[in-house]
DNA sequence: TTGCTAATAGTAATCGTTACTATTATTATA
DNA sequence: TATAATAATAGTAACGATTACTATTAGCAA
């Protein structure tokens, strides 16, 4: 299940998506690691998303059909503006505490959790 | 943007939604409609999912990387079962609670927002 | 009825993601 | 340090969900 052996992929993928906090999808993260290691293959992208996101090493979510990864791991959630697309960071302590409302209320054993909020963001609404 | 004219597969489709609480996929509506309605294409469904999804009809929203749709607008949260996959209605007073605490807290115009809680339900947990 | 054209059926194309395979690179061991 | 075992990669092909395209059908106003 986990990773067994170091890549420098690996390391330069997480390392990439922990430097930005624009919730890149795995095309961006190719593009953009493609500067620095031009044979990365996008194939090797996806695998690593994938694998730091099953250890935990990473958040995956999904806005509009399209998987998007955050390198953010404390609880929070995001907002989208409809217009231009823009996914913001929403941290509030109301977060964990709905979270763990909800957790308690489901007779069900929660592995995690995912709320998106859609609108317009200020910039947008002008 | 709206739909202009009538269509017996559109309200079909509404119908079929409106009927059912498993939240269907696009594929799923299909299936279940060319029961009754052999020659209907795969096309006409997505179409008009997206169609009633746009003027609030129905809600859409993502598990897994696929889209699935709601008949029920009332506002509530899914839980989905990482085991068997099911997904269930999760109605509460908190949700509402807590969807208009995020309007506020953010200065922003919320349009929607869907919250999705994994883990595993009670048959599954066994 | 008739005419206009929105909506459909059927199919082709697209896009994000995963699968496959020969090659490369990491790591344990001598 | 050299060697062997094999995990991970690069590059490409395949896949599945969704959208686009086009000739035909059907809703609706006159």
């Amino acid at each position: 299940m986990q990773p067994q052996r170091y890549s420098r992929q690996r390391e330069a993928i997480l390392l990439n998506l922990k430097g930005r906090c624009d919730h890149p999808c795995a095309d961006m993260v190719y593009e953009s690691l493609r500067k620095e290691m031009p044979n990365i293959s996008l194939g090797t992208v996806y695998r690593n998303l994938n694998n730091l996101a099953a250890d935990g090493s990473i958040v995956r979510f999904t806005v509009g059909g399209k998987e998007r990864f955050d390198g953010n791991t404390t609880p929070h959630i995001h907002f989208v503006c409809d217009q231009c697309g823009e996914i913001q960071d929403v941290f509030h302590h109301s977060v964990n505490d709905f979270l763990s409302q909800m957790s308690h209320l489901l007779n069900c054993t929660v592995s995690g959790a995912h709320m998106v909020i859609n609108g317009s963001c200020q910039g947008c609404r002008l």
